[in-house]
DNA sequence: CTGAAAGCGCTTACAG
DNA sequence: CTGAAAGCGCTTACAG
C-alpha cells in the first residue's frame, strides 16, 4: 500500500520556509541556564525586587544571553491582560482621524501599550462586527465618532472599559469638542462679512457631533437672526460636499458651513468645475482643520478642533481605568477655534429668496 | 488581631468599576449547557464536520444561547497562531501611507486577520523596538518604506514571515513599484517642456526608494543629456521641502523633482511665501499623488503610485506565507504612472550657469 | 464520533 | 527568598 517514496510530512524537511522558524526562547530556557525554578524567572523579570539581587542578576544575564522577550500573549491568558487598546474610527483614510491616530498613538506607547486601529468603514454593522472581533484581544476601547446605537455603546462598555470621542452616552466617560465657541466665531464672522443666510451641510444621520454642530448653528443663528437651512444629512466625504453644491446654491444661501473639511473641500471643487466663485459667490467654511485645507485654493477657513490632544485625553482616561480601575472625573470639553482663510469672504448679494 | 471591619478584598462588593464586568463564556460554560466534553465543543466550532451534525446543532445552539466568541488569545497559545498582522509605516500621519494601509486592512480583513499598525516615526531604533514588541503578538509583518538595514531586515525575516513594500533585500518577499515607467515618463515630459536641469530633492538616508528614484533620473539624465544634481538628503515632509528650496534656486536647475508629494508640497509653499512663480520660475513635481496634491495651487504633478495595491498585495503575499506555508514567486513590479498638472510648466530660461 | 488528558507560556497564591 | 502546583481558555493527538 505504501509508495516507494512517500510524501514526506510537511513538517519535516523543507530547507527552512515551511517550519515555524527560530522558535522564541521562554522562561523554561532561562530557568534551566540560571539553575532556578521558572516561577522564579517569571518574578525576577516582572516587578522587580522580589527576589534576591544576586538571583535576578543571574536571571537577566541568562535572559539577555537567549534574547529572551516574554511572550505578551501568554502572559495575558492568565493575568487577563494584553497590554493592546483599541481605536475604532469611521475611516483610516479621512485625514480628520490622523490627528487623533497620532495623539492615540503616542499615550498608548508611552504607557508601553500597543494601540490596534479598527475601521468601521461607515458602517454600523461593520462597526459591530469589527468591536466583536477585537474585544477580547484589548484592555479597552476608544470609540471615535461612532455610528453606534447609545444602548450598544452601553452594552461594550459594559464589557471592557470605553472612551467616546466627540459622542456622549450616559455613564460613559468621554472626550468631547467645545463646539459652541468655535462656531459662536464661526457665525460672528460670517455675520460681521454681511451673510444673512446660511446653509448647514449635515454629515452623517447618527454623528452626535453632526447634530451638536447643528444645534449651535441653531443657537446662533436666532441670536444674531439669521436664516438657517439645513441640507443633508450627507456622506462625510469629498464626494459628499461635491453632491450637495446644487442644493446649497438653489437654497439661496450665501455662505455654506459643512459638517467637516472633507465636504466642504468637495463643495469647493465642484463650485471651481461648475464657475461658482469661492468666496465671490458663495463663500465655504467647515470643521477640523485637517490636512488639505490650508492646501486648496483659496484656503478653507475652518474650525479646528484638537485632534492630537483628543486622541491623547481619550487613550489617558482609558488607561486610568484599565490600570488603575478608576473612572477620572470629566474634564472640560477641547476648546476649538476659528481659523479664518480665503473661502470665506463679503456677503455676494442679499438673499434673494 | 482580625479587625472588626476588616477590608473587603479589592475583587468584592465595589458596586460593579473595578470589577472585570462580565467575563465572557468559555468552552467549558457551552459544555456544560449542551452535554458534552469540551473539546467536542472546541472540534464543532473548529473544522466544520468533525462533529455528528445532531451533537454540532446542540453545541451551536448553546453558544448562540450564551453569544459565545472564541477567545483569541486563548486560542493563540496551542496553535502558535494569533490571526494577526502587523503593518509598520514611518509615519501614520503622512497622506502617502493611507493607501497603503486602506489596502493592507481590505487585504486582512478580508481573510479574517486583524492589522495592527505600528509606527517608526522616521527613526530606526523606534522602529526595531516597535517591531521587536508586536513581534510575539502577530503571524507576519508588512514593512513598509523601512529604515531598517538589510542584516536587522533579514534577522526578523528568520523569526516571522515579512513582505517589503518599496524594498528589496536578498530572500525577502517584497512588492515595490516599478520606478522606472514613471520616471521615463517625467524626464520626458520636462525635457519636452525645455527643461535641461534638475535638480532630485533625496528623502530619507536609508531610503531604498528614494535611491531608485535617483538611479531611474540618473539613467534618463544620461540618456537626454541634462543636468541633474542631487539635493538632501531631507526629511520626507512639508518642512524638509521648504527648507531645501534656497538650495534648488542656488543649483540653477529649471524643474525640482522631490522624493515624494509632501516634499514637493513644502516646496511649492516656500516657493508661494518667497515669490517665486511655480511653474513660472520653477516646475516642481512629486512622486505618490497623495490626498492634497490635486488640491494644492497650482495642482502638483506627480508620479502616482499604487499605493493601495501595494497595501493589499503585501498582505496578499503575507497570507500565503502564513497560512499556506509557502512564499509565492515574486510578482512584477506595480506600474507607476505620471499624472500632469498644473506644477510643471515650460523651462523659464536656459541654464544659467 | 466523542471523551480524557496533556500542553501552549506565562502568573500567582500557597508553602516552606 | 524560592520552589512546586494549579490555572488562564483553548487545541489536538491519543484512545476507544
Amino acid at each position: 500500500m505504501t509508495e516507494a517514496h512517500p510524501e514526506p510530512p510537511a513538517a519535516e524537511a523543507a530547507p527552512s520556509r515551511r517550519q515555524p522558524r527560530k522558535s522564541a526562547p521562554t522562561i523554561y530556557d532561562i530557568a534551566e541556564l540560571a539553575g532556578v525554578n521558572p516561577s522564579t524567572v517569571s518574578r525576577a523579570l516582572g516587578k522587580p525586587g522580589r527576589v534576591s539581587a544576586k538571583t535576578e542578576a543571574r536571571i537577566r544575564a541568562a535572559a539577555a544571553e537567549l534574547n529572551f522577550r516574554v511572550n505578551p500573549i501568554a502572559r495575558a491568558l492568565p493575568t487577563g491582560r494584553t497590554n493592546t487598546l483599541a481605536l475604532v474610527v469611521a475611516d483610516i483614510t479621512n485625514p480628520m482621524v490622523f490627528g487623533m491616530v497620532r495623539g492615540a498613538e503616542h499615550a498608548a506607547t508611552a504607557a508601553g501599550f500597543t494601540l490596534v486601529i479598527a475601521e468601521s468603514q461607515e458602517s454600523g454593522e461593520t462597526e459591530s462586527a469589527a468591536i466583536e472581533q477585537i474585544m477580547p484581544s484589548v484592555d479597552g476601547i476608544v470609540l471615535a465618532t461612532t455610528r453606534l446605537g447609545g444602548e450598544r455603546i452601553a452594552d461594550i462598555a459594559d464589557r471592557k472599559p470605553v472612551v467616546l470621542i466627540n459622542r456622549e452616552v450616559a455613564g460613559v466617560p468621554s472626550v468631547v469638542s467645545d463646539v459652541e465657541v468655535g462656531v459662536r466665531q464661526l457665525v460672528t464672522h460670517l455675520h460681521a462679512l454681511g451673510h444673512r443666510s446660511i446653509a448647514y451641510l449635515s454629515g452623517p444621520p447618527a454623528s452626535w457631533i453632526s447634530e451638536r454642530r447643528w444645534a449651535s448653528l441653531l443657537d446662533m443663528a436666532e441670536e444674531l437672526d439669521l436664516a438657517l437651512v439645513e441640507i443633508g444629512p450627507s456622506p462625510p466625504t469629498i464626494e459628499g460636499g461635491r453632491a450637495a453644491l446644487r442644493r446649497v446654491l438653489a437654497s439661496r444661501a450665501t455662505a455654506v458651513v459643512a459638517y467637516n473639511d472633507l465636504m466642504a473641500i468637495g463643495v469647493m471643487k465642484e463650485a471651481a468645475e461648475r464657475g461658482t466663485a469661492v468666496p465671490g459667490e458663495l463663500s465655504v467654511a467647515g470643521f477640523d482643520d485637517i490636512f488639505g485645507s490650508d492646501l486648496i485654493s483659496p484656503p478653507l477657513t475652518t474650525v479646528r478642533a484638537q485632534l492630537v490632544t483628543a486622541g491623547e485625553r481619550a487613550v489617558a482616561r482609558l488607561l486610568a481605568q484599565v490600570v488603575d480601575g478608576e473612572v477620572p472625573p470629566p474634564d472640560a470639553p477641547l476648546a476649538t477655534e476659528l481659523v479664518v482663510r480665503g473661502s470665506t469672504g463679503p456677503a455676494s448679494a442679499p438673499n434673494a429668496g
